[in-house]
DNA sequence: ATCATATGGAACTGATCAGTTCATAACCAT
DNA sequence: ATGGTTATGAACTGATCAGTTCCATATGAT
């Protein structure tokens, strides 16, 4: 997964994925139908572990719980970095319908953490239109990490913009 | 550059190139050194096409060319989706320096355009933060338009930014 | 200890990769 | 027309690609 992470579908040779993990192509190809295949596998492990990660779920539900899933949920390591999901969103035109449906459905999920911890909060704003700008401001954050802008850059963005959505006027 | 736009770097072949361009690989070759730099290449001719369009630009600055800059920024035919410079970021770990510093030289540009138009509205909040937003916003949205979600999910989203920045609270 | 069954490595397939070479063909000013 | 330049086409490198085959070596049960 990490290797598919960094170098993308494309440039991630079999030889790669060999070494990556001790696995002989006899191996992997005993597991996988073929290279999309063990991609798409990769797809699900990374979300499901994601999820486990329960970002969004902590109680009690509120702002706080979206401000941890913008600071902590993308990866900031020298082979991963941003979210596997938003970088595969990238290659969607060479990776099979599978992994569009994958992640389609998955940031469906995300999207309705978003409401629940919007709703807690008492919110003139409609929450499904808050939460769909939260999950853009991810994917932008998450593309951004290959910059190499630094952590705090990042982290200065996401606390502005949770000022302006707990309704604080007057960031500066 | 809309082939590589599509596929990647990787994903593109000097055979698609050959036919893309109509120019043989000789020629190709006689012009630039190799595939790396006639990438670089493409990213230089798009960032200066999207310069030309000067969507934030037009007098008077302010809240109406950030808009513009969101809606009409992302392109969204089915060779060219988002932004070639926001999907060149996903490849950065196999793409030269020189891909990396045109980018961020680029971004640093938009970023001052952004903190033009909104130092022309009288905001209470900073200028520079408020464009930090705005970007990784717009990075959000190009990097979504791989998704399948349609035109109006993405205007939605824009336009409840909108309402957000322009001070009028309750979206709903 | 023996045999059947998995698991492993290594060699091989045909295709494609980026990049080079060179001979031919088009071109253009004189 | 002619000579010099430039662009083009096609063949050719050596390397690497995804995927397959096959044999040797473990492994496990009896």
């Amino acid at each position: 997964m990490p290797v598919f992470w960094k170098h993308g579908f494309s440039d991630t040779s079999l030889q790669d994925l060999e070494r990556a993990t001790g696995v002989n192509k006899s191996g992997l190809y005993a597991e996988f139908r073929d290279k999309e295949d063990l991609f798409v596998e990769c797809l699900r492990y990374y979300l499901a572990t994601q999820e486990k990660r329960g970002l969004l779920t902590q109680e009690p539900l509120g702002w706080r719980n979206i401000e941890t899933f913008l600071k902590n949920g993308p990866h900031n390591t020298a082979q991963q970095r941003g979210c596997f999901s938003v970088s595969s969103m990238r290659e969607f035109a060479i990776l099979p319908d599978e992994a569009h449906a994958i992640v389609a459905q998955n940031r469906a999920t995300i999207k309705r953490l978003l409401v629940k911890n919007i709703q807690a909060e008492e919110l003139t704003m409609d929450p499904e239109a808050v939460a769909e700008m939260v999950l853009v401001f991810f994917s932008g954050l998450c593309i951004e990490h290959n910059l190499k802008s630094g952590k705090n850059s990042s982290t200065r963005k996401i606390e502005n913009l949770m000022k302006i959505l707990r309704g604080e006027r007057g960031v500066r």
